[in-house]
DNA sequence: CTGTCTGCAAATGGTTTGCACCATA
DNA sequence: TATGGTGCAAACCATTTGCAGACAG
């Protein structure tokens, strides 16, 4: 509801673009499928309308984040997940036993985004932060079965 | 000096792995760029050594790491970078500026950590952690230039 | 000698680009 | 109708893999 066409609209304009089905079918598939890689969202939108091209939604995600209404997260090997601006900011967990990610409120971060800014000037982009370990479920298991 | 040979050798030996001087050669590029990207790594061999090819390169990273001699880190798009397992943990902080890569000490993440083993029971691997943003002189510089 | 490693070249997977056609404004 | 946008196919880049020959043990 944040992102009700009419915003996509006026950001669009206001920057001489063009308001495409192409351009709305993603920046919708990006809200309902959330932490979705580039390959998902266009599936997810070739199963609602009849059809985009995957170049075509590199070159719209590029765009959405441009007008900051999406952003995006890289997570280790090749996946990079977007996710609608308006959401509240949170930080991944990838697990490494699972694969699965998990999502923690920002105010886990805030102390080390702190500490980089006091200590070293350093600006942290919290929506991007991903951090890598093992998830509960996957030390239990690990400790059960392994040594 | 830690990782001398002989540390490289017996931990071959123990697990039935032969002692090359590709290996030797690799390992030791990753101590002396520190930071590097398999590419680089190779480039360095090669400076050193007359010659090892990138898949040897990407195949005894793999190896070490296996042995707990280097460890990486993703950093972003395309770019994971290596390095020897024995010198202190730090974040690496990425400044999307500049592009530089800094480090924190990896004190500035204990608060998160202890955050995320608390909170979710997530094990975080400090060594691993990339955060992304934007460097002091590269704020100043946008603050000075742009509005 | 035997089985592991290496080099090479081809395959892969994610992402980008050039170009002709299409559709929004 | 004039551009900007899209689809398609080819180009790219980093990484992986299959295979035959090379070398450590």
């Amino acid at each position: 509801m944040e992102t009700a066409p009419t915003d996509l609209t006026k950001e669009l304009r206001a920057k001489g673009y063009r308001l495409t089905p192409q351009r709305q079918f993603v920046l919708q598939a990006v809200a309902t499928l959330d932490h979705a890689t580039p390959d998902a969202i266009c599936e997810e939108v070739r199963r609602t309308a009849r059809g985009v091209n995957l170049s075509t939604v590199y070159r719209t995600l590029e765009l959405l984040e441009e007008l900051g209404l999406v952003t995006h997260t890289h997570l280790g090997h090749g996946a990079q997940i977007y996710h609608t601006a308006d959401q509240p900011a949170h930080v991944h967990l990838v697990c490494r036993g699972c694969g699965r990610i998990l999502e923690a409120a920002d105010s886990a971060a805030e102390p080390l985004v702190e500490r980089l800014m006091e200590e070293y000037g350093f600006q942290t982009d919290v929506r991007h932060l991903a951090v890598f370990g093992m998830c509960a479920e996957c030390r239990e298991r690990e400790n059960e079965s392994g040594e």
